[in-house]
DNA sequence: ACTAACTACTTGAGGTGCTCAACTATCACC
DNA sequence: GGTGATAGTTGAGCACCTCAAGTAGTTAGT
């Protein structure tokens, strides 16, 4: 019975998951940018090497590579050697890249999630909820 | 204050969404499938037009038309005519489509979730809120 | 020092995913 | 029958992704 219910509320959250996939997908899109380059994008508030993006990611090394050659050659981010390791590339939002990522969050945070369904307390116990969650 | 909670509860939103993301395509990756395949096969509990697939998706038309390719070629699926309308294809699962698929299902939703640190209760609250919201 | 083992990144091959434009077949309707 | 819409496919062109192989730089053992 437990494991049931479980099941049919792990089921409703990946049909939300979805839904929300194809929001940021089409946010991204209208910033002229893919979900994996919005995403990368969003991880360098500080510039970072590869191989952490790699593995934030989740994706090969090589992978990586060519979504940041993709990323340069629009602009929008910026290949630094790291001089304590020279091994290492350090990839860093460029101006352009930082203003279009503020954009895109602006829009996709601020892309109308109904809120005014719910009441004060509700968003209150929803916030408290999902910080435990994720 | 209020607009600040909203977007964090909107940034934790897309957190646990990229999160249950990269689960959905490692189960699936396990039982040999894209996230693509997978999604695509879940839509299949009766057969459907790929125009159908095609809205279901938010893909092209031809997009379908490759994915269903793929997984007919693995034997996971099959195109039928459609006699009431013969410019139409349903495409339904095979044997092995419909046991892979619930090899699958099994596997997703038993995958230890994010969820573990909630009681049924909250859970149960956290979707209801989520419902609303999204 | 020397070298062996490891790490960071790149390159190239090969497949999937995606869209757009152009095409064929079928249907609905008059 | 002819016209216009709909369902699906094909091919071009690009993004994404992994694997295998290679280069450059680092670390550790001797």
């Amino acid at each position: 019975m437990q494991g049931r219910a479980d099941a049919e509320i792990v089921r409703l959250v990946f049909d939300l998951t979805e839904n929300l996939q194809h929001r940021y997908e089409a946010v991204a899109a209208e910033h002229g940018l893919t979900r994996q380059q919005a995403s990368l994008l969003g991880l360098l508030d500080e510039p970072r090497p590869m191989s952490t993006l790699a593995t934030l990611l989740q994706r090969d090394a090589s992978n990586i590579t060519g979504l940041v050659d993709r990323l340069e050659r629009q602009d929008l981010v910026r290949r630094e050697r790291d001089e304590r390791d020279r091994r290492v590339t350090l990839v860093a939002r460029t101006a352009s890249g930082a203003d279009l990522h503020a954009r895109f969050e602006t829009a996709l945070y601020g892309s109308g999630l109904p809120f005014s369904a719910l009441s004060e307390d509700e968003r209150a116990t929803l916030l408290s909820l999902l910080t435990r969650v994720v």
